[in-house]
DNA sequence: GACAATTTAATTGTGCGCAATATAAATCAT
DNA sequence: ATGATTTATATTGCGCACAATTAAATTGTC
């Protein structure tokens, strides 16, 4: 047993999960800024609209609920979806906390062109990696592993 | 064939690759933060850190190729790092447009610190669903076909 | 050797992402 | 009903991420 304690090397940048996860997330990123460049939206705007365009009407916390991102980050945004007059945001009179989100006449326009979006994406990639829903799986498993060992409450 | 033309519904959010690797993402790096926060810290900062450990002395340019990243993010990033003592930035003598990375004592210091954290991390979530390397295999199949298709150059 | 083209960093500006805090409204407890 | 607690949104501040531009050094060409 000859006792060779390695100096505990760091394990490589490119072998480690959470690097593949942030890398595939800017090359995703930059995949779709093309797409969305021509709608006038970014990545995180397009992911709001989404939801919206699933059902609108639906008030800031329930949209952050959806997309895991607090009002600090959804105040700003949405005012420039507003400002792009692409949504209205109005203070509810039942409870004047809330604040619910509508989509306007170009905002639910809109929707068709987002519409082909995903699907260009799909036909570039989505079958070649994600033949059969696996990888969505395990990055839902993931995700779910890493709130769950991450829950400092 | 009764032919509904359904108004040709974009896709869930939830059922969509991208969104499950952006969630994914900010998991890992929620995962991250607390670990890192105690070498203070953050997880593109620890990145870095990474690469320097796995040999420094390399430079800007170098580093952003192996993160990704261009010297917009990286200077202001690097300049933290200095100021925080953990690296040295030195223009080098025989082509000053490069300036090459070294650690600091305290940088090469964190190290030993730094090398449980990804153990840590792994032991709490790596080994549910990683189990034989093949959600890495996947993720950096994606990340390639993703670069590929989008490649406009 | 002079000058154009290329390469490397740094800078500027915009938009997330999130912690911390603030504000105001609703709810709860007495 | 009044005061304490909770909830929903907004604000502030810091640190990425990246496009676009700038500046300076190097290389290539003639």
């Amino acid at each position: 047993m000859t006792e060779t304690k390695v100096p505990e090397r760091t394990a490589r940048l490119e072998e480690q999960l959470c690097f593949a996860v942030y890398q595939a997330g800017h090359a995703f990123t930059r995949m779709y800024r093309l797409a969305l460049a021509e709608l006038g939206l970014t990545y995180p705007q397009y992911l709001a609209m989404l939801v919206l365009w699933d059902g609108d009407g639906v008030t800031v916390k329930a949209l952050g609920e959806r997309l895991s991102l607090d009002s600090g980050t959804l105040t700003p945004l949405l005012k420039r979806l507003e400002a792009a007059g692409l949504i209205r945001r109005e203070r509810s009179r039942q409870d004047e906390r809330q604040v619910h989100l509508y989509l306007t006449d170009a905002g639910e326009a809109l929707r068709e062109k987002g519409a082909c979006v995903p699907a260009a994406m799909g036909e570039a990639i989505g079958e070649i990696v994600n033949s059969d829903g696996r990888l969505l799986g395990d990055l839902k498993a993931l995700r779910e592993a890493l709130l769950k060992a991450s829950d400092h409450s």
